[in-house]
DNA sequence: GCCGTTTTCGGCCCGACTGTTTTCAGTCG
């Protein structure tokens, strides 16, 4: 999968155009490029052998088609080289200030020369930059303080994470009165799996706006105030989250929650539909064009869909990844809910490196509403985590029949046995088909090369007795990137042999991811969610899972914890 | 540069806030 590399190519051009007098909306035309081919589950090297087929996809048109068989066929882009050539590296550094636009920046490298951060640090303490057209003292400061956050504001959250972080910032304004409503929005509304900033939509008692701003301002969790006026605030909390809040009237809520939930291409698609019916859309409601003075409508989301002959669509769907188009012909699906969830299919017990023991597991699932629950593992040659010898392996089915005899949740015995790095599987089949569960996955050899890594996983999905695939692209968020692997290969592949893939539910993992979940419903590939939990606690992760799920576009057919516990003992049979 | 049931040319989403200005450009989401 080289989608990512060829996005970036794009990214880079938009930016560098954006430096240059080009018309502004062939940035955008690159940008938008570059982000569907980012998100396409297909291979993008595969599609390049077939010109119309490349051109066909939304967004790529001749030009950039043709770009894109010029970098695999000679390694480079002509159009990026010229505009590299343009300009000094330490330019891409300046861009990612925030704050710090592309006018800005290339006022600053022409009139003064300046083409690297340290030297534009210098110039902006020294009070050189003010002087420039546009500039002065404040945007000096504001530079200099840029430039303090660029290594923190990077780093993007986890979806987990900001959850927290946004119950505590709720909790706290909730307590004044004022409030009305409250929601947060923006992509942690949407569920991406990291979220940049936080955004939250409120609306309060008429009169009291820059009052909430304020309070919110002075929150005990806040670092530095971004930006305060009459209806949005926004802060930097101690931990170096950003988070927005706005205040709009109670009118037009629903348009307002509508555009701050985003995601930016969803609205500017929903936009354009809006236009061509003679309309206009903006977070204080939908307008005849011309007729600013009063909205059509904006009270509640629903009604901005209907007025554009749209299903509703789900936060978790906005992506303009071809929902509007579902969504024009009626044809979303019904996304998969918490409630629609019987049990989770990954968890640790003390056998291997979990913390709990499989009693104090069992209840606490009872707690969660669980049908049933299966119990994995690490296997016997995984020692750095306790893998489990072939003879506790006995002990440890025995024990779960025993506590089944009179547990209320079913527990079934799993075990996530490792892919060595030749392809095999860490126990002899005789001892497989004893286990109710199989689920296999690659926790050594991450070095190896794609072919490698592919076949490995290929050729557990061979064995008959592995009923999924655990973790399938290795990758950790903000720590490390997937393992070499052609995962549409494998996606393709477990579809044509029945075997499941997982969603791991880790916070850190929610692997498979949404475009992949979603390529793998198509190919016809049952998931399995699973939350890796090592630590009771850690069941709850089971909500993330459904969300990558519901980004994924899967439904309740879809996924395999939705069946109950004799639906689920029939299945896994039938794999033998 | 992309796109098309008003179009193959002429559009391309929309508004808040800031800091610089005396009416607006730049940046952000």
């Amino acid at each position: 999968m080289r989608n990512k590399e060829v996005a970036e190519q794009f990214y880079l051009i938009a930016q560098l155009l954006s430096l240059t007098d080009e018309n502004p909306f062939k940035v955008r035309a690159y940008e938008k490029a570059a982000q569907v081919i980012e998100s396409l589950p297909e291979a993008i090297e595969d599609l390049a052998k077939n010109f119309d087929k490349l051109s066909s996809i939304p967004g790529v048109g001749k030009s950039i088609a043709e770009k894109i068989v010029e970098y695999f066929e000679t390694g480079k882009i002509k159009r990026l080289e010229e505009l590299k050539s343009k300009f000094p590296e330490g330019i891409f550094d300046m861009l990612r200030i925030p704050g710090l636009g592309p006018k800005r920046v290339r006022l600053i490298y022409e009139k003064l020369g300046v083409k690297d951060i340290q030297t534009l640090k210098e110039y902006a303490q020294k009070g050189m930059l003010r002087n420039l057209p546009g500039f002065g003292e404040k945007v000096e400061q504001n530079i200099v303080e840029g430039i303090q956050l660029l290594s923190v504001s990077e780093q993007r959250l986890l979806l987990f994470d900001a959850l927290k972080t946004v119950e505590e910032i709720l909790k706290e304004i909730k307590k004044n009165k004022e409030v009305v409503n409250i929601d947060p929005c923006g992509s942690l509304r949407r569920r991406k799996e990291t979220i940049g900033d936080i955004d939250i939509l409120c609306c309060v008692v008429p009169g009291k706006e820059k009052y909430i701003i304020e309070k919110f301002t002075k929150l005990p969790m806040v670092k530095k105030v971004m930006a305060s006026g009459d209806t949005k605030g926004s802060i930097l909390t101690d931990s170096n989250i950003q988070v927005d809040l706005r205040v709009v009237p109670k009118e037009v809520y629903g348009a307002a929650l509508q555009y701050f939930t985003g995601s930016k291409q969803h609205n500017i698609h929903l936009r354009e539909i809006a236009n061509k019916k003679g309309l206009t859309l903006s977070e204080y409601g939908v307008f005849k064009i011309g007729r600013k003075d009063k909205p059509i409508c904006g009270r509640t989301e629903e009604e901005i869909y209907k007025i554009l002959d749209l299903q509703y669509i789900e936060p978790e769907l906005r992506e303009d990844r071809g929902e509007i188009e579902y969504a024009l012909k009626g044809e979303l699906p019904k996304l998969l809910e918490m409630k629609d969830i019987k049990g989770d299919t990954h968890i640790h017990s003390k056998y291997s490196d979990g913390t709990n023991t499989i009693k104090e597991i069992v209840e606490y699932a009872e707690k969660l509403g669980y049908e049933w629950i299966i119990i994995c593992d690490h296997s016997q040659s995984l020692k750095v985590a306790g893998g489990v010898s072939i003879k506790d392996l006995y002990k440890k089915i025995d024990e779960i029949r025993n506590i089944n005899k009179t547990s209320k949740v079913k527990i079934l015995c799993g075990q996530e046995v490792d892919i060595t790095s030749d392809g095999k599987l860490d126990y002899p089949d005789d001892v497989l088909k004893e286990l109710d569960f199989v689920i296999a996955a690659i926790h050594t050899g991450f070095k190896q090369s794609e072919e490698q890594i592919t076949e490995r996983i290929m050729r557990a999905i061979d064995n008959k007795y592995v009923h999924s695939i655990s973790h399938p692209t290795g990758r950790l968020l903000n720590k490390r990137s997937p393992y070499r692997v052609n995962i549409s290969k494998i996606i393709e592949y477990a579809g044509k042999n029945d075997v499941m893939l997982e969603i791991n539910a880790f916070p850190e993992r929610l692997d498979l991811d949404d475009v992949n979940s979603k390529y793998a419903k198509e190919h016809g590939v049952m998931l399995s969610i699973g939350t890796d939990a090592h630590h009771i606690s850690q069941m709850e992760y089971l909500i993330l899972g459904v969300y990558v799920a519901r980004r994924g576009w899967l439904e309740k057919k879809d996924v395999v914890n939705t069946m109950s516990y004799s639906q689920l003992c029939k299945f896994l049979k039938k794999r033998r």
